[in-house]
DNA sequence: TTAATATACGTAGGGACCCTACGTTTATCA
DNA sequence: TGATAAACGTAGGGTCCCTACGTATATTAA
């Protein structure tokens, strides 16, 4: 059996400072090249032998959930904080539009959402996709107070928003997302007093 | 100069034989295996060798335009067909849940749909969006109509399906494309219609 | 039929990338 | 300071993209 903690070897230092400075060159190619940069140039760029990022990352995807681990948890964050400061309808679209945000900062990532989102490879993107919970955490509370439907998926929502943001190169791209956000909140809004859409 | 119309040389027999086979293995390919699929084992699997298909398909752009072109065009047809045979909501509805047939049959394509609907890369993306011209013409005469509302990019429409498209993996990825279709043309209605909604 | 020529073809190879095997170095702890 | 676990780098096989270049062949005109 393997030691217990307390009698573990404290982790080497440079094991450490390596992948830290693996998590930043993959950071900053990611931004210039977008998702698909090789990783053998990150490998370089971190000045480290491509073995060394394959030891902490095996697998592309965990190299990306590790750089965009500290913004997922903000997210996350930000989710908790909206439900209980808003109310469903307002909630979740500021969550969106942080959403939005988070696509716009992560210029040419759009492809990795599939790693942070789910995307089309079940065997691929194995890492756990932790922006599912607050979505369907935002929707649950609107579809409870009966502001929102319920017969859809909420994690759809990201997947839509991370389908337009595909369209980084044009300059607008961001008002497109915004619109496309307020198209979502409206069409999800579970039938108004007055009359159905009837539209079927 | 080259030759005019009238005193050029018949296309050689074996060029459109090769062509043709590369379509049809490339349709396999893509497929089976994705959009990503290697463009050597689609050559292989054609029995042809990759320089021909670089001959005929200088980029992968244009060899899987050529794949979907008869899809795309019966795509663009039925739309011209809807806008003369029903109320801008209800042709609109209808046509997009052709195009997620399409998505649909397509199995894998997602990522090929940057291709054909226009992707992350102005300059990777030259073909013609062909799809651009329907969408946006559905849409017009709904906004002309009063009932659509006009702030927004009929293109994002697509965007937005395809990116739900990613989830192909999950059983019911397509009754999820059908709810965001109407959510979609739920929330981009300009005034809840308080009589009969347009459809008959 | 045959010669001429445009047209298409395949082989070969450089360069980039992914990923792994294996021997070496180094940081930690006793 | 020596032992050992942990991390490292080099090297290399395999795949893929794309192009250069010489060869083969279908078409057309003689």
């Amino acid at each position: 059996m393997a030691q217990e903690s307390s009698r573990m070897r404290r982790p080497r230092a440079d094991g450490e400072r390596n992948r830290v400075r693996l998590i930043e060159a993959a950071k900053h190619a990611f931004a210039e090249k977008g998702a698909a940069v090789s990783l053998e140039h990150i490998a370089r760029e971190a000045d480290v032998s491509i073995a060394t990022l394959y030891r902490h990352f095996p697998t592309r995807d965990e190299l990306i959930s590790a750089v965009y681990q500290q913004e997922v948890t903000a997210l996350i964050e930000s989710a908790d904080q909206l439900m209980t400061d808003r109310e469903p309808a307002a909630a979740l679209r500021e969550w969106l539009m942080l959403f939005v945000e988070f696509l716009d900062a992560k210029h040419g990532m759009a492809e990795a959402m599939d790693t942070l989102i789910g995307g089309p490879e079940p065997l691929y993107s194995r890492t756990p996709q932790r922006l599912d919970m607050p979505v369907k955490a935002l929707v649950a509370r609107g579809v409870a107070t009966g502001v929102f439907r319920d017969d859809f998926e909420p994690h759809d929502l990201l997947r839509a928003l991370s389908g337009v943001a595909h369209v980084r190169p044009y300059e607008n791209w961001k008002w497109s997302a915004g619109q496309m956000v307020d198209i979502l909140l409206k069409g999800m809004q579970s039938r108004p007093p007055s009359g159905g859409t009837g539209i079927h």
